[in-house]
RNA sequence: GGCGCCAUAGCCAAGUGGUAAGGCAGAGGUCUGCAAAACCUUUAUCCCCGGUUCAAAUCCGAGUGGCGCCUCCA
């Protein structure tokens, strides 16, 4: 497949170093707080990317990290009154409340910072041997011009970005631009670690290089997150491991777009933020996950209750006919065909158009408009009346792509058998009311289970039954 | 000031040279006791101007409007 590296700002084939197995590493959260929709939007992404390798028979190595020593948390746990450790062990475990929610599974690891700080340690060591970082008084800093292809992620070079500069100037670093590797401690802060240069902390920045070798390689496959960390973070990302390895830090650089209120970027600082939390009161996981996989990653998406609705229709859609299809498993009597199979063969253009996108940069877009193109051929053959087989086959194929996507996960029971006597006896009296054309009945049944998460449709193979398991 | 992105129907959104995918919403119709679902029909010439080309939403130039990074941020 191809995809666009933002370092070479073009399309690549995306080769691995290793045939048939990838090392990708994505940039996680800080952990001191649900996250918001922004913050979702590449775990989602990039899980999509993931799921789409192993689909095409790819190994994927994926590591994504929890940072769970940084200043916020710190000055949020002062705030509760609760040690550092604690709050942000509480918002991994709603991290990964959240993920599941959005079907975004499990990394291969997840690294916590707190617990690599001796690949940290290692590393700003090697940094110092090499002269690329320098300490001053408990502190250390990277030497930005000691590597000389500083800002060739982000496309900048020092002199344009000194003379931009807007951070606040520290004398005591040799460029403005030096960031920091180690942080000496200071006064009643709670995460602290012994080093050779005094008691501190890891900067932002270092973890993701110790982790990155640590758990995958020196040189990886491909290094993702959102737009903004481009620059600085990626870019001193790749200073500090190009810097201490000799070697490429990531061979590809995919970052995605963001999530925009009023066209404006949704940002924790801005507090123009609705955290994934708040939303899924309203509405299913698979609804945000469909409504963030709409556009294409790159493009900015922005966030509306509207659009969410349409997400949520167009789910909708998608059910709608999963559930036909399990339906006429069960009670289709049109008898099999020598035609089915052909019919069957003949969906595999979408699927091919499926790929073919996919392959094409991620088109998340366009492979959900084959498998709505896959649907309409789908409902058209069902009104013509399809044999079991042509819905076993014409299911498998949907939510094979579907699960690619992450979506038609949500566990729901089409034609539930008969566990449930009480319901059974109510689908019964129905049927008898129908019958009778007492619709009064037959109206009251259906709303009675309606209330229970059932829901009856009338359709030319008889009362379709769909339960909801959410 | 430096670097970069975007502008397609009521809304969302694909499409990077050959005469506009898909979804939502709307209108009309079919089916149905009614619902629901589904099906059929219907809704654009792609921000403006100029250029290149047999041919441009797609390439080039100028313009207008919007956004982002350069500071923590996915």
């Amino acid at each position: 497949m191809k995809i666009y590296n933002t370092m070479t700002r073009s399309k690549e084939e995306l080769k691995p170093i290793r045939e048939g197995e990838f090392n990708i590493y994505v940039c996680g959260p800080t952990v001191y707080n649900y996250f918001h929709l922004g913050n979702a939007r590449p775990f989602v992404v990039f899980d999509t990317l993931r799921r789409y390798l192993e689909y095409r028979g790819e190994k994927v190595n994926f590591v994504q990290n929890f940072t769970d020593v940084d200043d916020k948390i710190i000055s949020r746990a002062a705030e509760e009154g609760i040690h550092s450790s604690e709050l942000s062990e509480k918002y991994i475990g709603e991290y990964f409340k959240d993920a599941k929610s959005l079907n975004v599974r499990k990394a291969t690891h997840h690294p916590k910072v707190s617990e690599n700080i001796d690949a940290i340690i290692d590393l700003v060591s090697t940094l110092i041997e090499k002269g690329n970082a320098y300490e001053i008084d408990g502190d250390v800093y990277f030497d930005t011009d000691s590597f000389e292809h500083y800002g060739k992620l982000s496309g900048q070079n020092l002199d344009e970005l000194k003379s931009g500069a807007r951070i606040g100037i520290d004398e005591r670093k040799k460029n403005p631009l030096d960031f920091a590797l180690w942080k000496k401690s200071k006064e009643g802060e709670d995460l602290s670690w012994d080093s050779p240069w005094g008691k501190g902390r890891p900067g932002w920045h270092i973890e993701c290089s110790a982790m990155s070798r640590r758990f995958l390689d020196e040189t990886i496959d491909l290094h993702a997150g959102g737009q903004d960390l481009v620059f600085p973070h990626h870019e001193n990302e790749i200073a500090q491991s190009e810097a201490a390895s000799g070697k490429p830090f990531a061979n590809y650089w995919m970052h995605n777009g963001y999530i925009t209120i009023d066209k404006e970027k949704m940002s924790k600082s801005k507090g123009n933020f609705f955290t994934v939390r708040e939303i899924l009161q309203k509405y299913d996981g698979e609804v945000v996950r469909l409504f963030l996989l709409s556009g294409h990653y790159r493009s900015p998406i922005n966030y509306s209750d509207d659009l969410l609705e349409a997400s949520l229709s167009s789910l909708e859609r998608m059910y709608n006919a999963k559930d036909s299809l399990e339906h006429l498993i069960a009670k289709s009597d049109v008898p099999a065909s020598a035609e089915d199979e052909l019919k069957l063969t003949e969906l595999q253009k979408y699927k091919d158009k499926f790929i073919a996108v996919m392959d094409d940069d991620l088109n998340t877009a366009d492979a959900i408009a084959a498998i709505f193109e896959l649907i309409s051929e789908i409902n058209l053959r069902i009104t013509e009346g399809v044999s079991k087989e042509y819905a076993t086959g014409a299911l498998a194929l949907l939510t094979e792509l579907a699960n690619v996507l992450g979506l038609l996960e949500k566990e729901e029971e089409v034609e539930p058998e008969g566990e449930d006597t009480e319901v059974a006896a109510l689908i019964e009296d129905r049927a008898k009311a129908r019958e009778n054309k007492d619709w009064a009945r037959a109206d009251e049944i259906r709303d009675i289970l309606k209330e229970k998460g059932i829901t009856l449709k009338d359709t030319p193979q008889g009362v379709q039954v769909i339960k909801e398991k959410r």
